[in-house]
DNA sequence: ATTTTATTTAGAATAATTCCAATTTATTGA
DNA sequence: TCAATAAATTGGAATTATTCTAAATAAAAT
């Protein structure tokens, strides 16, 4: 990595107030530079483990939450056994693979969602959550 | 209940391959005779405490998966702690509560989504979820 | 009525996640 | 720079929803 992502990331965690710990530091790498992820709590542990980063399961939770608080990691919400969480926070929607549980993003300005019904009295929206479930097509 | 009320639902249970035993007419009566539900297989377990019904809660996790695969019931994902699972088994949509927990249909011909993008390579659609997440307004 | 098959059940097991209390690390400010 | 303060990390226990298991019971078929 270069030495100017690792400021990029050191400030977006300042900028988040979280202090810029080596696991902290570890997880940011991971979560954003390699591209948009949707990723598991289990599935980043792995990773970490994999690229000997020391870091206990209950941080990677408590990182997980953490970011997300802070607008830099948003929870996706379409398996009930399990969470993942999108590095990509910007209003968008979601192609899942039920067979495979793999996510893939869909543009805002691709899919739109028109005619939401009068909201609940005395409610706001809060986000317009589309799953597109899919599964291999089977000839 | 009705007599004519008994036979329906043990009709419904017959017609989906489902021996109508005690347990399972108590769990139906209660998803089917009180109009669309979204409940939690807790609740419904509560529930049938309540109506003096005694029944396990590994026969309401049965049943309640039982009557999914007959399309009776159809599952709904919104929060990642547990499942709801919705009476109303036609395509529509959702209003979701975040503060109370509650669920409220939108009906398929309210609202539409348009412009789904390209479907990943060899997939088919299973179905398209859309949540509308509110909370209450803060003035 | 007997056999076969499905259902129910208590309780153990599992899996994801959270909690806790102690230790370690980072930041602050004298 | 160094103590004091605050935040973060951790192992392991605890919690929660759900699933599994194997035995007992009930329903349907013969």
């Amino acid at each position: 990595m270069m030495p100017s992502e690792i400021s990029d990331l050191e400030m977006k965690l300042r900028d988040a107030q979280l202090r810029p710990t080596k696991q902290r530091l570890a997880l940011a790498e991971l979560l954003y530079s390699r591209g948009n992820r949707h990723i598991t709590a289990e599935r980043l542990h792995s990773e970490a483990m994999e690229a000997g980063v020391a870091i206990s399961l209950a941080t990677i939770y408590n990182n997980l939450h953490q970011f997300t608080t802070a607008g830099l990691l948003r929870e996706v919400v379409v398996d009930s056994s399990r969470s993942y969480f999108d590095t990509n926070v910007e209003p968008h929607h979601h192609f899942f693979h039920e067979e495979t549980g793999s996510l893939e993003d869909i543009d805002k300005s691709d899919l739109t969602v028109a005619n939401i019904p009068a909201l609940p009295e005395g409610t706001e929206i809060s986000s317009v959550d589309v799953i597109v479930r899919v599964n291999s097509r089977r000839n």
